[in-house]
DNA sequence: GTCTATACGCCGATAGAC
DNA sequence: GTCTATCGGCGTATAGAC
């Protein structure tokens, strides 16, 4: 589970104890049940007061996190997208990643699938318009042009393949299914690129 | 959008414009968003006190909203199944009745959907634990029995059901898709029924 | 049943010693 | 950079007149 900590990763040894401390309890109780005290207590400060010589409130807290998440994402997308030329192997890179982070960093899976970003972090993106999505519809566009995928608005292309893959996952997160993650991956794999792929 | 209305209707009067007040403030900014002097002002009262004669306090407000919407939803389900005998007519019913609540009713639909509902009740049966779900889940047993669906874990089909049908709602609730949702059902149902339809 | 007024607590945030 | 101490404010909730 260190994964978390190296996507997470910053400047300080300290500012890294704290983001992982938050992270971990946002995903769990969520924003607004997490009071700076919790925080502080997880990253075995006696005080909120040393948090803010780090960071400048909550707020900016759960932006850093949003900032890094998304970032990483965008990267692996990147890695992916360069080595594999095909809309199918694109996307089931995609899948292979979240389906291996759902395993090994569920707090960040947390983060991106389950909690409502804009109820606490209003100022940033959109995830749709996030470079990481962009570029997953760009994939899919792709797909199309090349004859892989249907021929359907690449955003319900999009809402079919990873409505299939992020609610098997969300299940998993929330324990509904109780295997790893992986254990699903083939056959569910299997089932969003059919619903997207070409006859 | 008085369908919205009929789905939380209460003792009184009163109660409703609470309750359907409270129901867009929750849906729109977000339970933890939306202070009772949110509350009391969208139901035109001057103060928060009225508010305390009707309900216990802020977290039974949403108990209420969401008592009502879930024994709704599971009254809907019953009448779906007591009018279809197929397994894929009755899935068909759900998603035609999803479909329509998120253009006649979608702050009900973003209750559904898109509120983390353990987040601010934490002492209520999670959605999958509700009587509407576990009716769900037993349509899919039915198909699987009848050779209708691919012998799959139930809930994985119902993961690949509605993981298609409500991330695409999703996407129209947020306005990401930005037709009404009757335009994406067609083609909606049908890539959400293949995804565990037997052949 | 709705109003005015007010109590109370928690939490985010700051000042300043060390 | 972390601590002690403390402030200010918002939001929930109550008391009590009308």
């Amino acid at each position: 589970m260190d994964q978390e900590k190296e996507i997470i990763q910053s400047k300080t040894e300290t500012q890294d104890e704290i983001l992982l401390a938050a992270l971990k309890l946002f995903a769990t109780k969520g924003y607004f049940n997490t009071s700076l005290t919790d925080i502080a207590e997880a990253a075995s400060m006696k005080n909120t007061a040393a948090i803010y010589h780090h960071f400048k409130n909550k707020q900016m807290i759960a932006a850093q996190l949003y900032t890094k998440i998304f970032d990483n994402l965008s990267i692996s997308v990147d890695e992916i997208r360069r080595r594999n030329q095909k809309s199918s192997e694109q996307l089931r890179g995609i899948a292979d990643l979240f389906f291996k982070l759902t395993d090994e960093a569920p707090y960040i899976m947390q983060f991106l699938l389950i909690l409502n970003l804009n109820e606490f972090l209003p100022e940033e993106k959109p995830v749709m318009e996030t470079p990481a999505f962009i570029k997953i519809i760009k994939i899919i566009q792709s797909g199309i042009k090349a004859g892989e995928i249907r021929d359907i608005d690449p955003l319900l292309a999009n809402a079919y393949f990873f409505g299939i893959i992020n609610k098997t996952l969300r299940l998993v997160l929330n324990g509904a299914l109780n295997k790893k993650a992986g254990v699903y991956q083939p056959q569910t794999w299997l089932a969003a690129w059919n619903a997207i792929a070409k006859k």
